[in-house]
DNA sequence: GTCTATATTGCGATAGAC
DNA sequence: GTCTATCGCAATATAGAC
């Protein structure tokens, strides 16, 4: 039996290094700040994981959860059309956090993509689990061009959540969220 | 009468800047980087600029005068349409480049959003000179949507941009412009 | 397993010779 | 105006006491 109260130093270090790199930025985070909000102390950190790079996986790999389940909870919606419209509610559902800090798997491929660790092709793989899934539901309504429909519409959520962020206007991401449901409709 | 051969050192240095910041991100460049880039020695850098902010800034400055050099150029164009179809081929134009290092604007933006100096403001507004561009644009073909098109067509080249980066993938950016200029033509 | 103290490195910025 | 040498600091990582 463990201590009942609260998750182990390590699930509390990853789920802090998810938070605080996406509101940081990776550079910019330092251990003793991820070590301060798991209300862990700095030098322990070193036992749980020895590197930074481990923490960023860390939280890559938690992000990497948050999207398989919203994804899981998708695939039980009757008609692709449905699940599509699901998946943009879900990106465009905290607009006010995106104004100030962005897409968290967004951000994070776009600061980790200047590293020369291996850790862009982790968060690319995140992604592309996403892109893929989209592709499926657009050719499961037929669609010729459902690769290409995949990143269009992907890339309507990582660029309105680039300019949300951009000029602190969370209005941009509802207002696109609104848009993209009825193109998703106009496509049947 | 100054040297014929190349531009000054003050100039070298705004260069070497926004282009050694767009490859290397701002966090990973040192100022010995950008120094080395313009062939000026480190020490002789704070002459010219007595911050690192203050080298961002000249960054800053040189993409939003090559943005105006690209509208200013589309403003001579007949139509509104063909504008905007100019603007998106401009956008598109580099897509290697962007597989490789993404959006100059558009990396620099997220990234100057995690710095708490100024900065942001001032990249957001080179990108509000763009995206005002494109509203104007679209009110001239008379849409009274036009801001939220702007938003969408800006949004799908700055998500393509950060998708063919992540991915790299410059097949996704010239996909996605031939996408864009149909959807421009379908709008009229 | 936990935590403190510290070694090490690398960068922004400065002093001052020329 | 130009450049070298170096200071001061912050951050990752480690050593080792408890």
């Amino acid at each position: 039996m463990t201590d009942s109260k609260r998750p182990g130093k390590r699930e509390r270090l990853a789920g802090a290094a998810a938070k605080v790199l996406h509101e940081q930025g990776v550079e910019r985070t330092t251990l003793a700040d991820i070590a301060r909000a798991a209300d862990v102390p700095v030098g322990n950190v070193y036992y749980y994981f020895k590197t930074k790079d481990q923490l960023i996986q860390a939280a890559i790999d938690e992000h990497g959860r948050e999207l398989d389940t919203l994804i899981a909870g998708l695939d039980r919606l009757e008609t692709p059309q449905e699940r599509l419209k699901g998946l943009v509610r879900g990106w465009m559902s905290r607009p006010e956090m995106t104004a100030r800090y962005g897409c968290p798997t967004g951000t994070l491929a776009s600061e980790l993509d200047k590293r020369d660790d291996g850790l862009d092709k982790a968060i690319a793989a995140v992604m592309r689990r996403v892109l893929d899934w989209v592709e499926t539901q657009f050719a499961a309504m037929g669609r010729e061009d459902a690769r290409e429909l995949a990143v269009a519409l992907f890339a309507a959520y990582q660029g309105v959540s680039l300019l949300t962020n951009t000029f602190r206007e969370p209005e941009l991401m509802t207002a696109e969220g609104r848009r993209l449901e009825r193109w998703i409709d106009s496509l049947a």
